[in-house]
Parts: C-alpha cells; sequence; structure tokens
DNA sequence: TAAGATGGTAAGTAAGTACTTACTTTGCCC
DNA sequence: GGGCAAAGTAAGTACTTACTTACCATCTTA
C-alpha cells in the first residue's frame, strides 16, 4: 500500500514528516544552488528535485532567500568537521614542519574532493556578494591564517623557518591548495593539465613549501 | 547645439555612430556581468546603464546570449595584451630563473588589478559552465603550462632545479599567484588578512618557491 | 471513529524577463 | 533642402518567476 519506495535517489513522493523534508528540501537546494548559484535556480527546479510542490518549499521557508542562509547555517556554520587545528594537532605538538602543512593539504584535498558542493556554493556566493562568503572568511579563513600564522611564528624564533610574514607564507600554501582543489573542481575536473592523487599532491607541494625547487647542487 | 558631453562617465545620451553604441554597451555589459553574472544582469540594467533603450541593446546583438558571447571574443581572444612569453623573454634568454618568475609573477599580479572584470567574468562563466572558462582555458592556460613547463624541464636538464613533475610546480605559481589576485579581488579586497605591494608579493612568493620557508641554517 | 493537526496540492497573482513591432528622429549627401 | 538610411524609442508580447490562496489527504489519538 505504501510507495515509499526512493526514486532516483533524492526525490520520494511518499508523505514525510515535516523536519524530514524540510532536510530534504535543504540538501536539494544545496545541490542545485551549488551548480546554478542563486539567481540560477528557481524555486520550481527545487520543488520538482524534491519531489513537492513549490507551495512546500514556501512553507518550510518563507521565502527563496531564507532558504539560502538556512544552507549557510547548515553548511558553514557547522562545515562538516574540517577542523585545521585539530587535524594537525598531533604534528604540530611535534614540531614536525613536514607534517603540519603536509597533513593539512591533504586533510584539504580530501575534504574539498568528498565535498566540492561547499566550493562551488562559497564562489557563487562571493562573486554574487551574499553575507555566506564573507561570514566563512570571517569565521574559518581568518582563522586559518591566525593558527598557522602562530605556529610559523614559533618556528621563526626557533630558528627553524626564515624570517617573513607569516601571513605571506600562508597564503603561498592556502593558495598553492585551494588553486588545486580549484583546479579538479572547476577548471579542469578531467584534469588534463595535472592528474596527481591527493597524497602525492600534498607531499609535493609540502616539499616546494618547505625547500623550494631550486636544485641543492645549485644552491651557492 | 551638440550635447556630447559624457555624463557620469559611461552613459551619453546623444547619438552615436553605430560601431561606436556597439563598443560602448558591450562595455557597460562587461562592467555589468563582472559583477552580477550573465542570470543575475538583466538586458533592462545593460540598456539603461548605457544611457539607451533596450531594443538599442538588441539591434547590435540579437540575444543576451550573443551579447555575452561578444564579451569573450573581444576579452578573452584578444586578452587585453598579456603574453607571459614576451614578459619573461629577457629572464628566460638569461636563465634567471629568479627573474623568470618575480617578473612573470609581478606581471600577472598587476594585470589582475588593473583588469579585475575578466577575473570575475571568468570566474562566473566557469560557475554557469558557460564556454568563456573553457576557451579561456585551453587557449591561456594550457599555454601557460606548457610554456613554463618547458623552461623548468630545461632547467632541471641543467641540473638549476629539483627533479619534480614541471606541471607540479607550475601549479604551485599560479596556485600562490592567482590565489592573491583571487583574495585581493573577490575574497578581502579590505586587505585585511594580507596588505603588500604587488612588487613584494612577487618577490616573497618567488623566494618561496625557489628557496622554500626551511631555514638555511636548520637545513641538514 | 470523529476530529484536529499536519503533509500536501492545483491554480492562481503580480512583477519581472528576454525579445518585437511599429513608429519617430537625426545626421548626412547629392 | 529633400530624401533616405541609420539611430533611436514607446509600448507592447509571450513567458517565467517568487510567492499565495483555498482547498484536499492522511496520520494520530482520545
Amino acid at each position: 500500500m505504501s510507495k515509499q519506495i526512493t526514486i532516483e535517489g533524492a526525490a520520494s513522493s511518499a508523505r514525510m514528516a515535516g523536519e524530514e523534508r524540510r532536510l530534504q528540501i535543504l540538501a536539494v537546494a544545496v545541490s542545485l544552488f551549488s551548480q546554478k548559484g542563486f539567481r540560477g535556480t528557481t524555486t520550481r527546479e527545487i520543488a520538482q528535485a524534491a519531489g513537492v510542490s513549490e507551495a512546500m518549499v514556501f512553507r518550510h521557508f518563507a521565502t527563496k532567500e531564507e532558504l539560502y542562509t538556512a544552507i549557510l547555517d547548515h553548511k558553514a556554520c557547522s562545515h562538516d568537521g574540517f577542523d585545521p587545528a585539530e587535524t594537525a594537532a598531533d604534528a604540530i605538538a611535534r614540531k614536525d614542519d613536514r607534517a603540519v602543512f603536509e597533513t593539512l593539504a591533504l586533510a584539504a584535498l580530501n575534504h574539498h574532493e568528498k565535498d566540492p558542493e561547499f566550493q562551488r556554493l562559497l564562489l557563487h556566493s562571493a562573486l554574487e556578494k551574499h553575507e555566506l562568503a564573507e561570514i566563512f572568511f570571517d569565521k574559518f579563513v581568518r582563522g586559518v591564517y591566525e593558527f598557522l600564522g602562530n605556529y610559523i611564528r614559533e618556528r621563526q624564533r626557533e630558528g627553524a623557518l626564515v624570517e617573513m610574514d607569516p601571513a605571506v607564507i600562508v597564503r603561498c600554501f592556502i593558495g598553492i591548495v585551494m588553486h588545486q582543489s580549484l583546479n579538479n573542481n572547476l577548471w579542469d575536473p578531467a584534469r588534463r593539465l595535472l592528474n596527481i592523487s591527493n597524497e602525492s599532491a600534498a607531499k609535493y607541494f609540502t616539499d616546494i613549501l618547505l625547500n623550494g625547487i631550486t636544485s641543492p647542487t645549485a644552491r651557492n
């Protein structure tokens, strides 16, 4: 009697509990917004993808805007558990610079690979000057700069790292890692220009960041 | 008798020659598309910003889509003269690795600073899966990878640079530079996290790329 | 099993949207 | 200066969009 079979993965036609449907609509909206942006996604599409009428969408979220901001709360604030401080805690305690950067790079690359939607969502919102980008920037990016910057500063005092504005170093590191993810997710998903595993990438990137590309034998 | 005074910089109300108006509409559209994306910009806004009626826009460009693709031809193909091979030709001839990377980094940073619209346009089009991104990628980015990759390969054979997939090195270099521009243009235009001149940035980035951040005294 | 609450919808509405049509104005050239 | 092509517009059209209203269906529980 009950037709509970979930057709096409996401859209279910059966009657759902309120909270369940809310979350389903949210999940569907995340996917669509990340693919087509806020303006590029219609409430009709969201409703169809969720397998309900538009009216249901507006029962759960008063406006399209509210649905969008609900996504932030669900994605940016929880942020699906990528905590740099925790990820690198072990390596930092051991003062193993290589492990610190390699672990962080690998974790970030894996995270972006597993959840490419978030990166697209962030980019869309930054371009559309939505608040998500700013919130994320203030809450997360700033934290990474402080956290990594502090570690670098400490290692500089100990003579292990060269004297240089830690923010510059952090920018280089994040730049390399983010650019790699951006290439894989956005510019070159076919990996035509560079096709290496996250493990190799993290290793090579760390090699370069720590030692540069000048051959030791060529260094005066 | 003639009211040729250009009011508010872009929008002129006086009658214009066909080609002149075409270019003006194009310029206005570039600015709007880069700010709000393809879907986020209405033909009405474009017409208003150009100081003409919508019908005029559609006389010059049959569809909104055609206007968008006309921008590619005008921006991506001409590409406002940033030719890496030419920029670094001198340094490459001298085999001055530092100069090669620093010159290229500085030129790119300056270019992005002078024309932030293009970067936004590219991002929008990549997210919207428009063809501009792919065309630009195939025509320009691929070329940079080949060109810089070849130089690196040569210097590796000469023992000046470490043995490593040149594409990885290029990715790091471009990643650092692009990320810096992206921060300045998109994420952190107020430069709260890092506020340095393009000259300093190019110098520091090159320092790191060539020599890494490990202190020479700490290197075994 | 009657009733109330909640999940769900069909069919709107008003304000856009890209694009057209029928028409007027302006500069230029013989 | 009259004719004419090109620059320009006002007022549409057909359609989409976010959002509403008025109503039905189904589950729960007393």
